[in-house]
DNA sequence: CTGAAAGCGCTAACAT
DNA sequence: ATGTTAGCGCTTTCAG
């Protein structure tokens, strides 16, 4: 037991084949019931463990996924990732984490990665395709690459997300139904398509409630807690401030919250505020944000689903799969003063 | 370019030898200008990348770590993990996920994917080592593995940590200091080493005042916020309720004040709370919360500073490394109402 | 400084 | 049902 043990440490033991030992270990249904038993005992008794990287070059496959968001010290990305975790070791892969801060060359690195063997797919939870410069590299659609939360139109990869502009109609209806006319949006970073979408959303919901968006309404944020700060405070040095903000997400949502509360601004009774993501502390915020609540461990699971099915030499889903929002109502919205 | 270059082809398309290839290519300067700068250019116009798994079976080296913990969907991992990916990746190192929720069994497989060759090292960030049944794999000190954030006491490894039981005293000692003498304590799941340590601070900071704890005043609890709740309402079923509450993580800090808000009391008017960890959304959180801020990032960097060390013979910190907390003083603590 | 050759540990033809 | 053989792509002796 000094030295790991290697299959034809088994098959000498044992007196049969290495081929043997593989096959008995892989449970292909080819090896006899005699062999088969012995085989397996003796590699408990050494405690083998196949060496992965000769598997791995043999079989050219990693039985690891690649796993990239924009930043991991977002908390939005917890439980996707626990999504895809869970998903992934069910199905005997390990998750490589990617982390690009929106840099290119990370970006375009763990494409590398892909084509270096390190994972045998990638799921991409950033909002679009690195550019290379003069490089070769074609992204090809049928990489085994699914893209999750984010979209990048044009790509050909399987996408796994939710209809962005019908959640946020859905929030602005909300306030619209509570009887809110004056209606301002924070949006996210433009134009990336996941805010672009929320923001039609707003927009569409407004029109359709006859209502309309005054200058200044639409400010452009970046999903950042200060970023809501900076831009609520904005809001109210409008001539004509809103009676309530509905805000890309949530994080931005705590930052005008906290602005308003600054301000002398009571929420619900003089603002009302709806968020997006439904974060894991939202509920226990104060007061509990109203906001969306995407299905995000769902996400990460149908996402290594997907990536899986391709893996497995599948097209992986034709029509961008789409999960469904719910609105929780909770304590930051409530009709206008009057 | 349509099949993955080898370092054969190179060697074929520059009439020289494949291991000269490999040596350009691995920048030992053994190889003469005028080959070095032809290889280079043409593994550049080939888009050349080497075969990790061959490259890893021939090494013996898998250039990955795994990181290990305890729940992927705890926010509190985020910057940590953040901190890890940075250290590694400038390593040239990638970082594998692993989440053992508190299984057993999982944290077996993640010591055997050490084994087998799936990552060179691990940095551990559950509270113990997993006791295997009849086993043999003797988890022996000297494998590559540094222990942050919690502690694994006489196992020998390196540790990465902050000093639990002074942080915990500064935190106590700032609301004796604000005048509270009833200062209740709801700690983290016992006997886990590093709740161990929050309550031996709390106590040894109480006994230092002359403060007795009554009885009823130490709760056990698990870090999440239900739990929070549920003590802080058992609390102030005593018939003394304390005027202060330590509580032994943010998390269930939030549960508390969630509580106190629904029994009518003010926070700090009425009741202080003092958390550990400084989630964060923390700061925005109303009241802002009076936490000790653990350096989250620096101990991922250091943990994987560590692990290098000992990757590359070194034997990793010989004394546990402790690294300095801070008291944020926000807005959940005040002078006791008397 | 470069080439030839061996081999990391495994699996997959191919043979028996 | 099992054994034999070859080879995945790379790095590293060992020669020259």
């Amino acid at each position: 037991m000094s030295e790991r043990p290697k299959i034809k440490d088994i098959a000498q033991r044992l007196g049969v084949s290495p081929a043997t030992v593989s096959r008995a270990l892989a449970d292909t249904g080819l090896v006899a019931e005699p062999t088969l038993s012995r085989v397996r005992e003796a590699a408990k008794e050494l405690n083998y463990r196949p060496n992965v990287s000769a598997r791995n070059l043999r079989t050219r496959r990693a039985m690891a996924v690649l796993m990239v968001v924009r930043d991991v010290g977002n908390p939005f990305y917890l439980e996707i990732m626990k999504g895809v975790e869970a998903a992934a070791r069910a199905a005997g892969y390990s998750v490589l984490m990617g982390n690009t801060e929106n840099d290119p060359d990370r970006e375009i690195e763990y494409f590398d990665m892909l084509r270096d063997g390190h994972a045998d797919g990638m799921i991409l939870m950033t909002g679009k395709l690195p550019s290379k410069p003069g490089s070769h590299s074609e992204i090809s659609a049928d990489l085994p690459i699914v893209v999750a939360l984010e979209m990048i139109e044009g790509s050909g990869f399987p996408h796994v997300q939710i209809d962005n502009a019908a959640a946020a109609g859905q929030a602005v209806r909300h306030l619209v139904e509570l009887g809110h006319r004056r209606i301002a949006h924070i949006a996210g970073p433009l134009p990336e398509a996941m805010s672009v979408r929320r923001l039609e959303g707003y927009r569409g919901a407004m029109a359709k409630a006859g209502l309309s968006i005054p200058e200044g309404y639409e400010q452009r944020g970046d999903y950042l807690l200060r970023t809501g700060q900076e831009l609520c405070r904005r809001l109210f040095e409008l001539p004509q401030p809103p009676t309530a903000i509905f805000v890309a997400n949530d994080e931005m949502a705590f930052g005008v919250i906290h602005e308003l509360r600054r301000l002398g601004r009571d929420v619900p009774g003089d603002v009302s505020v709806v968020g997006f993501d439904d974060l894991y502390l939202s509920e226990a915020f104060y007061p509990p944000l109203t906001t969306i609540s995407q299905p995000r461990a769902e996400i990460g699971r149908e996402a290594m689903t997907a990536l899986l099915d391709m893996l497995s030499g599948g097209d992986g889903p034709a029509e961008p799969l789409i999960l469904p929002t719910t609105l929780k109502l909770r304590g930051t919205t409530a009709p206008p003063k009057n």
